[in-house]
DNA sequence: ATGAAAGCGCTAACAT
DNA sequence: ATGTTAGCGCTTTCAT
């Protein structure tokens, strides 16, 4: 009978040196041969971590989140850490109970673009787990985040809006508790010359949203309509077309994010780029010393850049009207 | 000194029946109080269970799969399951790995679209784990799977381009061992009339590739380009665009999956769709059972179904050619 | 209705 | 270099 103990195993599956080869062969082959794999969850008991961290995103289903999801992903493998993920559906209401669930299975939290009160975020500390924040500063700093600044770049689509001759902006804002939403409304309100109207018509975070809110946008008498994000963008977009008006001819269009879409339609969406897997990379980095020793907590700024593409253009003289349906 | 043993504590937090209603209060408060949360690790150690499905997609950024996996959150949730999720970004090299690792952290797997080798697929079993798999039906049915009959929509297809005239058409392939493109391919190759001449160029999977596939499926001289997904569809058309050259007027183009994009580009994407949401939950359905006891595997094939937008339509005499650069 | 005790499958001192 | 012994923090018989 080989004895073997279960110390040694241990040790055999884990890499540790000072194991003699012959017993490592050995154990490996009987693992092997019995298809033992050493339970994650036994390991994580006795170890006192998970190897997991949560990540909260608003909705998987918009390209942003999925891109900064994979950010975080690729770069906690790096450290073999791995993503439960929970989609809150665009239901702030909703996010407070993952969280409490996420944290009793993971070491560590990453929330993007939290849409729950200010309060709610910080009783958040009360979990006691490690936690950072992407896209939306928490008040108080209380956690280590990573934001973008924006402004310069917004001020930079004003005043390539502002040559094109518009002086009648529409802003197609965002969900009521998204963080962003406030920023770029903020950003645009400040950098908007003081012979520029800005409109605000209600919109959403998705494509429907932009779609649905087109008409309202364009009752403002517009002559360029910026999306809160890129799919509330491109949702205009779609909306104007099935009008008849053509863009930028007729009216000028831009998001934020450059989701990967942005690129592809015609006309291509000018848009504020958000720093999408660097969002994620910057979050896994600032969450990972953090979850071996309480270190600092720090804040990583990102900057966004605006991105010219073909659906800006020079001012039309006459305005925006519907033309012959397509 | 309120004594109360371990026991008691525990059945309070997981509402057992039969404890002191008075006790229950006390322990709740002091719960509160103290800010306890039982460890999600421990429990999972000793009831034997993790409570967590992991999730293998190829691509998180393809909308497919996030809905996909939408789906199936949203259905596990309601058992109490959490999903850990593998990118395996297109690579299906690193499937096996990330199923490996997958395996120790969860009580089941569910494959959307695995890339991976039929043989891998088959040396799953020994894993011995409960595995559902998506859109790929495994040799020899050895996994639950929900797959999707999309012979009739395909066929649906064709009839709608043979009454437009278009007889030459040419498929964007998808990634070599994605077991939809094999699928699709067939489909279409038994679909087409006689008189139809189909080619085929290869692409992959995303926008990038349908951009840069177009010309070459130009210059088949195929009146109609079907491309392997939505994405590869859309790339193309973007393409077309940049050439100048008109969509559906000089070349019609289609897709597959009906991801939300295909509904709001202009024109809007005629496109075979596949049941995304349902995808998730009949996965997740096929799957839970299945935790409990090893019941009888099962298989569960959708419908995909035809819907027709503005990107298909009569073909043009001259054949399509650039026209000026847009 | 509550407490005591065993054990889930590992890891990590500690001893040898 | 390997084996022994305690836990990790719960759940769950089994007594009471």
């Amino acid at each position: 009978m080989l004895s073997g103990s279960k110390s040694t195993v241990s040790r055999v599956m884990n890499d540790t040196p000072n194991v003699d080869p012959q017993i490592v062969t050995r154990v490996r082959d009987a693992a092997a041969r019995l298809g033992y794999r050493p339970s994650g969850t036994a390991q994580n008991l006795s170890r006192g971590r998970t190897g997991i961290v949560g990540v909260l995103v608003p909705d998987l289903a918009n390209p942003l989140f999925a891109t900064i999801l994979k950010g975080i992903s690729a770069e906690a493998e790096t450290d073999g850490y791995r993503t439960l993920v929970a989609d809150a559906n665009e239901q702030p209401g909703e996010e407070l109970r993952h969280l409490h669930e996420l944290a009793r299975q993971s070491d560590g939290l990453i929330l993007c673009g939290p849409r729950m009160s200010t309060p709610d975020l910080a009783g958040l500390t009360e979990l006691d787990v490690p936690i950072v924040i992407v896209n939306r500063k928490p008040a108080g700093s209380l956690f280590p985040s990573v934001t973008v600044d924006s402004r310069e770049a917004v001020a930079e689509l004003c005043r390539h809006l502002d040559a094109f001759g518009h002086t009648r902006l529409c802003y197609l804002s965002g969900p009521a508790h998204a963080a962003a939403d406030a920023e770029r409304w903020s950003a645009l309100t400040s950098s908007i010359r003081s012979r520029t109207k800005l409109f605000r018509v209600p919109a959403g975070a998705m494509l429907d949203d932009g779609h649905a809110a087109a008409e309202a946008a364009l009752a403002t008498g517009a002559t360029c309509l910026i999306g809160f994000n890129d799919l509330v963008a491109l949702g205009a977009v779609a909306r104007l077309q099935e009008l008849g008006i053509t863009v930028p001819d007729q009216i000028s269009v831009a998001g934020f994010d450059d989701i990967v879409y942005a690129r592809f339609t015609s006309p291509g969406l000018t848009t504020v780029a958000m720093p999408q897997t660097e969002f994620g990379q910057e979050a896994w980095r600032l969450l990972s010393p953090y979850l071996h020793a309480r270190k600092t907590r720090r804040t990583r700024t990102l900057s966004a850049h605006l991105i010219i593409r073909g659906s800006t253009g020079p001012r039309q003289n006459s305005g925006a009207r519907p033309g012959p349906a397509a």
